[in-house]
DNA sequence: GAGGGCGACCAAAGCGCTTTGAATTGCCGT
DNA sequence: ACGGCAATTCAAAGCGCTTTGGTCGCCCTC
């Protein structure tokens, strides 16, 4: 059933029978139940590679995914997926993966936008002066970071988390408990967030006239194993902290193996302080030692992330909006005052 | 520039372009030379869109992602699509993820084959007699089952591993150090694979006489608290197994917890093995102590997913083949001889 | 030398929509 | 009675490809 039967069943052209279906106003308002009741009685739906061809929009949105035999794709990543479904699904929104080779990703967007194969597109996982977020901005695709890139000589529309408050937080209530050394097990700093909870860790130190020492600061990516291994350094060196604040939950598991093999219980000899991007399959709470957190939900990001994506789309967003997300501090066992 | 203005600068009909750049044999030598030359020259690129609405063929694959607040995406999710995309990537194919409500994924499915919004699709963790397998063999559409469904009345292509030889391996092994009492936590046993996995141990236990009491088994969610609540739940009782065999790692931090809390050793008091689908950010090598696993890369498996779709679409494959990948049976210091 | 076959190319008809520009109608004011 | 105007409707021209159903030479065969 195409547009053409349709109309000719209904007598009318296919123009108005279009206009009708899109909502034009200059149909009557009878016809326009008429046609109305026609398509949905015999299950029209209009074909969207015509109307993709006719209007140039697609009723896509678009990731671009970096691979390679060596990139590790974000665990983080599904959560987000979950949320975007959650939002896109009722709106019939699709999402399109298009994989790029890590090393040149601009290729890729460059292909996607000049193709149409999607309206808008979202930028994960930013660092400093973004090469996607000015590329995107630059061929005038509609986008949403999530996440920040600072050095850019425009605006943008993001979305994120507070990620210097939250850990700035984090960190003063370690040193309201008494803590003088505490270790920072970020991730790879050459993303954003880990510059900006560096930044947070920083403040509430100076603010309590200290300073990060450098050792004291680990960047790694969030494996198990990085986390395990950055505390072991740090807990083995003579100035070692006597509390952590770590960037993922996943990291935080190695932290828990290395104060465990290193004899150190918590909170009593090390208090511990994770960020947590709420997975379903591990809770903080669950935890040996029930885990204090920063906590924002990574999926409810997504859905928001899909909503503006589909608010751009539709024109009823535009501008270079940023939304920054407070983040909660959630006490629980790992942290104690200083012995 | 397009296929027009390509063709009126070489003095060439349309026709003959773009049989010439589709390598149709009908074209001499000279002129398809001249005509890929000038393609490259001016970078012309056949507009998708025009393309699709021509053909019938989208150039993408397509999953349809059930979502819900209830429903939460596998974190092997996202290992799989990191193999998808590795393949992916070199063949310029999209992946479109659809999300679909997850108790009615069949109005998605429909909607996507009606469209034609994809020309392939994959679907995954499939139960027995699966609904979505038996419809993509209805409508006609390509696919891959990553995963096996049993009972359906026809045969489908599928890629599988062995998970009933690896859970039987793996407890063979056990029985074979003198252990008598296994205990299984196995993901959630709607899904074919549990299936495969709780057949493969009652199989090596029958072979040594023993069977695998329901006291002895749990099928659950996988996460890590469903693997430690499992754990204690067995481990407590008073025919505690000596061994357990558990469904995924995530499991198994829960399953060392419980562990732990008990006062059990591992391997002492508990032999551990699990299943490894091999995630960059936790390894069985680096568990307190390391685990035994059955070992499969889920993310080779995603490659070759995306290999024999790109194959079906092109008409290189069809048939109904099944595919199933042996699995690595890797011993490390978490087992043990039964006291 | 007529007929057939073949290699190379082309004009035009789709694919199923949206949108432009125009036509038709009824109604109002003057 | 007539021009003007708003409300509806329409025919046809795109969108940029692929594919059908040719044409036009040219060589080969009998």
């Amino acid at each position: 059933m195409n547009l053409k039967q349709l109309s000719l069943m209904l007598e009318l052209s296919q123009t108005t029978v279009s206009r009708a279906l899109n909502g034009y106003p200059e149909v009557s308002e009878e016809t326009r139940r008429r046609v109305m009741d026609a398509a949905k009685r015999h299950g029209y739906r209009p074909n969207p590679s015509a109307r993709r061809l006719a209007t140039g929009k697609a009723g896509m949105i678009g990731y671009v995914m970096p691979t390679g035999a060596a990139v590790d794709i974000d665990p983080h990543f599904v959560e987000f997926l979950s949320g975007l479904g959650d939002y896109a699904r009722g709106h019939e929104l699709d999402l399109v993966l298009s994989p790029a080779d890590a090393q040149d990703e601009e290729t890729t967007y460059r292909r996607i936008v000049a193709n149409k194969q999607v309206d808008a597109l979202y930028i994960s996982a930013p660092c400093s002066a973004d090469k996607r977020v000015a590329l995107a901005h630059q061929l005038g695709i509609p986008f949403i970071v999530h996440g920040r890139s600072e050095g850019l000589d425009f605006d943008y529309p993001f979305i994120d988390i507070d990620n210097e408050g939250a850990f700035h937080d984090a960190t003063r209530l370690l040193l309201q408990l008494g803590h003088r050394r505490v270790g920072l097990i970020n991730g790879d700093d050459s993303q954003t967030f880990a510059i900006f909870r560096e930044r947070g860790v920083r403040r509430a130190l100076l603010e309590s006239g200290l300073v990060l020492e450098p050792r004291q600061i680990r960047s790694v990516a969030m494996t198990e194993e990085n986390g395990y291994r950055a505390a072991r350094g740090m807990l083995e060196a003579s100035d070692a902290p006597t509390a952590i604040v770590c960037s993922s939950l996943i990291m935080a598991l190695g932290v828990v193996r290395a104060a465990r093999d290193l004899r150190l219980s918590l909170p009593g000899d090390l208090s511990l302080v994770s960020h947590d991007d709420v997975f379903p399959w591990l809770r903080p709470e669950h935890f040996s030692v029930p885990l204090t957190t920063t906590r924002s939900s990574i999926r409810a990001a997504g859905a928001r992330v899909a909503e503006r994506l589909a608010a751009r789309i539709s024109g009823l967003e535009d501008g270079a909006r940023g939304e920054v997300w407070p983040v909660d501090l959630v006490v629980r066992g790992s942290i104690a005052g200083v012995r």
